[in-house]
DNA sequence: TTGCTCCTCACGTCACGTGAGGTGGC
DNA sequence: TTGCTCCTCACGTCACGTGAGGTGGC
C-alpha cells in the first residue's frame, strides 16, 4: 500500500492523522516501511496494524512515542527469539503486542463489605466523611488519592463528599475491575470540563439575566443539551463498537 | 494573589495548570500581573478571569494562543475607547469577553417538515439516503458535509446511512439550535474513538477467543462498562454544572 | 538557620507542519 | 503534457518543561 492508502484506512479510525505524521514516525523510528524502486514507502498490513498500535498507544493511554517504541522494540526482540526484557510485555501469540491495563486498584477487604449500589442517593445531599466514601465505594485510601489527584472526586467547599463524589467512586471501583485505574479515566474529567465549559458560555446570557425564573430556566436548557449529548456519544460509540467488534 | 495563589485556584477546574504555563502564558503577553517590590508577580482577580478565559478557550474552542491574544487585544482597546476591529468580538458589558459560538448549520426549509424523533427507529438495521438522512435529521447538505467531515456521520460500508448516522445528525441538529457547530462536536467524535479503543483492548482476549458464545460475553461486558462510564461522566458533568451555575 | 516559595534565562522537548525543489506513474 | 501523488531536507512552530543559579519571607 501508498502512504495515500495507508492514510486513507487509518483516517476511519483516527480522522487527525497526516501524511506528514506517517513519515514522522517512520523517522522517529516507529515503523519500517519497504520501499519500491523508485523510493515510493510501501506498506504491508503488518506496518498498517503497528501503525494502528503507535496510534492507539498515543490516543487511548496517553503514552509518548518513547515509550511506544521501547515496546515496539521489546516485542521485535521477542519475536526474533532473543531474551524477553524483565517485566516487558508478554507475547500474545502472532498478532500486535497487547496493550495490557493493569489490574489492581480495588481494596478487596474493604470491598466484600460494600453494597452493589449506593440507594436512595440522588440529590447530592448527602455528605460522607472519607472513610465512609471509600468503604461504600470499595475502594481503597490510595485508590481515592489518586482519585482526587486527577480531579474525579473532590471534597465539598464546606467539607465531606456529596452524592456525585460517591458515584463516580463507585463507578471507578466497578471499571478498576475490568482494568481501568484512575489514570485511564483522566479523559473523563477532561471531557466532563469541556461539557460543562460549553455549556455553562451557552446558558450565561441566561443565567446572568439574575433572576430566579431565568436561573431555572438556564439549568433547563443545560440539561435539555446533556441529553442531545449523551445521545450524540452513545450513537458514536455503537457504532464504533459495531465496526470494531465485527458485524 | 501569588502565582502559587492562582494556580491553587485555577486547578480545581483545569486540572493540568501548571506554574510553568503561567509564566510561559505572561511571557507570551496573554495577562500581565504586577509586581510586588522584591519582583513577585502579583495577580489581580482581573488577571485570574483573564487567565480564566484564556484557558477556557484552548480548551473548549481548540483556539490557539494567537488568535486568544488578539481577542483579548481586541477587548483591551475597546475597553480604553478606541475603535472596535471590523468584525472583532462585541462587548458584552463589564465583565470578561464573551465566547459567542456562531449560529448557523440548519437548515431552515428542510427543518420545517423534519419530526422532532426518528420513530421506531433502534436496531440499526434502516437504510436511508444522503436526502432522507438530511430531510429526517432536518438538516442541510453543507451540514451533512461537515459532520462527515469530523467523522461524526460515515455511510456504511455497503452505502447508505443507519439508525446510528440519523441519531447522531438530529442530536446535531438541536445542538445547533443552542449555537453548537459541527466543529463543537470534533470532542465527541475523539472521546467516543478513545472509549471504543479502550474498551475493545479491555474485551479483546474474549472476543477473540473464537466462539459466539465468547462473543456474546464480550458484548455483554462492554455494554457494562459504558453503562459505568456513563455514569462517572454524568455525576462529573452535574457536579461541574453546579459549581458553575452557582449554588 | 531552615524550609518554602518565588525569580530569570537559556535551553530542551515533543509532536508534528511547511515549503522549497524536486521525481514517478498513468 | 497534464495532474496527481510521492520524495527529501531544512527549518519553523506550538506549548510548554527543565534546570542552573539565584533571592525573599516567615
Amino acid at each position: 500500500m501508498s502512504i495515500g492508502e495507508v492514510l486513507a484506512h487509518l483516517r476511519t479510525d483516527f480522522p487527525d492523522t497526516t501524511i506528514s505524521k506517517l513519515r514522522f514516525l517512520e523517522a522517529e523510528g516507529l515503523v519500517e516501511p519497504s520501499r519500491t524502486a523508485a523510493g515510493y514507502r510501501k506498506y504491508s498490513a503488518g506496518d498498517l496494524a503497528r501503525l494502528r498500535y503507535v496510534l492507539t498507544a498515543q490516543r487511548d493511554h496517553y503514552l509518548p512515542l518513547r515509550v511506544i517504541r521501547e515496546q515496539l522494540a521489546a516485542r521485535d526482540r521477542e519475536g526474533a527469539g532473543e531474551p524477553a526484557p524483565p517485566g516487558g510485555p508478554r507475547r500474545t501469540g502472532a498478532g500486535e503486542p497487547r496493550l495490557r491495563p493493569a489490574l489492581s486498584f480495588v481494596n478487596p477487604r474493604v470491598e466484600s463489605a460494600a453494597p452493589e449500589r449506593a440507594e436512595g442517593v440522588e440529590g447530592g445531599e448527602i455528605r460522607l466523611s472519607r472513610a465512609e466514601l471509600a468503604a461504600h465505594a470499595g475502594i481503597g485510601d490510595d485508590t481515592l488519592v489518586a482519585l482526587e489527584q486527577y480531579g474525579l472526586v473532590a471534597e465539598r467547599p464546606g467539607g465531606g463528599y456529596d452524592a456525585d463524589a460517591l458515584e463516580v467512586a463507585m463507578a471507578a471501583a466497578r471499571l478498576a475491575e475490568h482494568g481501568l485505574e484512575a489514570r485511564h479515566l483522566r479523559a473523563y474529567r477532561a471531557a466532563a470540563d469541556r461539557e460543562i465549559g460549553l455549556f455553562s458560555q451557552l446558558v450565561a446570557p441566561l443565567a446572568h439575566q439574575g433572576g430566579p425564573a431565568a436561573r431555572a430556566r438556564a439549568a433547563e436548557r443545560v440539561r435539555e443539551l446533556a441529553g442531545y449529548t449523551e445521545r450524540l456519544h452513545a450513537a458514536l460509540v455503537r457504532r464504533g463498537l459495531r465496526e470494531t467488534l465485527g458485524r
